[in-house]
RNA sequence: UGGGGUGUCGUCAAGCGGUAAGACACAGGCCUUUGGAGCCUGCAUUCGGAGGUUCGAAUCCUCCCGCCCCAGCCA
């Protein structure tokens, strides 16, 4: 396992934890994922999993799981437990180690007291909006709140009685005494705790008060001995403030945070906000929805763990913006797929094929290797008779010079069968359209290549039409934005486009499909991999989404 | 016009003064019971730009340019 999820490959943060440790300012490695439990991972978090349990494998160390509720606006249970099922599944354990920033409200809280008897954090009494204006723009400094001053009695008073619940939301808040003239507005006195009545999912009531961001997150890095912090660009600004609590309040080893670039996908809405705006009103049916780039969507999907985890480690940990080809993340899907997904037959297009000189009752049991490669997965059994279906796209009438399938005049081999040769076909008067193939057998080419050595002109799939079980199959395709995701900021409906629609195809698969476990991945041959989707599949009539679809119209409607 | 970051193939990404890895994508070929697969081949005379240092620069210096982040009592 440790092999498989780490990368092999050395970046910029395994070299700063090497200095650390060659140095000796560290013995041990300790990291953590810590989300805010207000919506589902995605793939993105994906990447900061695999980033911080890798390290913490690769090292010998350890990762926690922290949920980061300070703001208990939106944040919930269901959230906390989505988010330590999807770790799971990715393949990471947090042993014990699982914390909640909440637990440490009343550590965190005389902190602050702390930093308020050494002269620096003050009550602040100005309004949002007076604040906003003294804290000065990004090319003229701030100046000093009014309330600055207050006497450190004061200030010890009134923080007991903003925690004891005498004042109205927004009435003051505690800030930390730094530098409104900073040119790095973090720095200039950010606020560290804000009056919130909004109940916290965990702590009830027990709060009117929350910290902060920049103060709960390195102060809880620091409770638990965390040595590398590892966050997204974007808190870079915050770095300097960061490490102002740590050495104000903070004896011993300090945690330090490092930052990396949040990963951004092709056509994909990775915001938190439009994910929680796509489920909240209704434009998908919930979090794993098969369409939505979470973690739990994609699972639902078909993904499998490991191609995720190959695929973080392939798109590698830097600096710079990236926008990542989400055929890179196909093509991970694909590979693990095809090495580990049993093979079976489907025809989503049927085409009627009858076999004029197959015996008209006669059935045959096809020994079917389930898997090209790999004889230890064994073999199934499959019907085979006079009346078969193959997918339509399987014949042309006039087909090209490189099409290696059925036409007027052409032999082609069954899969796992019969090499058959067309003789002639049914049209519909009306239309024109091919509704009906005959073809002829070779008897000796079951399994067997045909004695002349002759070539055929392809491999089909099949099914027989005796046998054969309903399916439903969902061709629809995760949600995606035609426009380059950077450059996306229109109406939600913007971001659903006829891609993103649910196709239900009425499909036939071979009888062994009728009852398959819980998502379970097939390849159906020549159409592609697709995954049971228990969610909706009724015994005997599954139903199965398509897993990987790049070649598929969105592609087309991108203008790839 | 403040501060903090970052610029190497279409997209990620190695490279850390000795003469541009790899992956995806793409193109061409082969194969025809892994076929939305497999195999083979091709794909940066050049590293945002211009100067400079050096026998030698993507790597060091100078200036310039582009892009991203920061003015929530969000994280």
């Amino acid at each position: 396992m440790t092999e498989e999820i780490t990368p092999t490959q050395t970046d910029f943060i395994r070299e700063i934890i090497d200095n650390d440790l060659k140095t000796g300012k560290h013995d041990r490695i300790a990291t953590r994922f810590p989300p805010e439990p207000n919506g589902y991972l995605h793939i993105g978090h994906a990447k900061s999993v695999c980033l911080n349990f890798g390290l913490a494998a690769q090292y010998r160390g350890t990762c926690n799981l922290r949920m980061d509720d300070t703001d208990p606006a939106g944040e919930s249970m269901e959230f906390v437990g989505s988010i330590q099922n999807d770790v799971r599944w990715l393949g990471f354990d947090w042993d014990d180690r699982l914390f909640y920033a909440s637990d440490y409200f009343e550590k965190l809280y005389q902190f602050a007291i702390d930093l308020i008897k050494a002269g620096k954090a003050y009550v602040c009494s100005l309004s949002a909006d007076e604040m906003r204006e003294y804290r000065g723009t990004l090319t003229e400094p701030g100046k000093d709140s009014p309330y600055r001053g207050r006497s450190i009695e004061e200030n010890l008073d009134l923080f007991s009685r903003m925690r004891a619940g005498e004042f109205k939301d927004g009435e003051h808040v505690l800030r930390a005494k730094i530098d409104m003239a900073s040119p790095n507005i973090t720095m200039r006195d950010p606020v560290i705790y804000r009056i919130k009545r909004t109940g916290h999912y965990r702590m009830a009531d027990t709060w009117v008060i929350y910290p902060m961001y920049d103060f709960a997150h390195c102060l809880s890095d620091s409770i638990e001995r965390i040595t590398h912090s590892i966050c997204t660009l974007e808190f870079e600004n915050n770095r300097p403030l960061y490490d102002w609590f740590v050495n104000e309040l903070i004896d011993g080893p300090k945690p330090r945070q490092i930052e990396f670039a949040r990963l951004n996908l092709s056509y994909t809405i990775l915001s938190k906000r439009r994910l929680i705006e796509l489920v909240e009103n209704k434009l998908v049916n919930g979090w794993d929805d098969p369409r939505m780039p979470t973690v739990a969507g994609m699972r639902r999907r078909g993904y499998t763990a490991r191609a995720i985890r190959e695929f973080c480690s392939r798109i590698g940990v830097a600096k710079k913006d990236n926008l990542v080809d989400i055929a890179l993340l196909e093509h991970c899907v694909r590979e693990d797929l095809n090495d580990s997904a049993p093979r079976a037959m489907a025809v989503l297009h049927p085409l009627k094929v009858v076999i004029d000189n197959y015996p008209e009752d006669r059935v045959e049991e096809m020994e079917c290797a389930n898997h090209p490669q790999k004889p230890e997965m064994g073999t199934r059994s499959v019907p085979f008779s006079k009346t078969i279906y193959i997918e339509k796209d399987d014949f042309m009438e006039n087909p090209p010079r490189k099409y290696k399938r059925l036409g007027p005049g052409r032999e082609i081999r069954l899969r796992n069968s019969y090499v058959i040769r067309f003789a002639s076909m049914v049209k519909d008067e009306a239309t024109g359209e091919v509704t009906e193939l005959h073809c002829t057998y070779d008897p000796d080419t079951k399994n067997a290549a045909p004695a002349d050595g002759r070539k055929v002109d392809g491999v089909i799939h099949w099914v027989s039409a005796a046998h054969a079980v309903p399916a439903t199959v969902r061709l629809y395709d995760r949600l995606f934005k035609v426009a380059d995701p950077a450059s996306v900021e229109g109406e939600m409906t913007d971001l659903l486009n006829p891609g993103s629609l649910e196709v239900i195809v009425n499909a036939c698969v071979e009888p062994g499909l009728g009852e398959v476990a819980a998502e379970e991945k097939y390849q159906f041959e020549r159409i592609g991999y697709f995954c049971c989707d228990t969610k909706d599949s009724a015994p005997g009539k599954p139903v199965f989404n398509r897993i990987v679809t790049l070649r598929d119209s969105w592609a087309k409607i991108a203008g790839k």
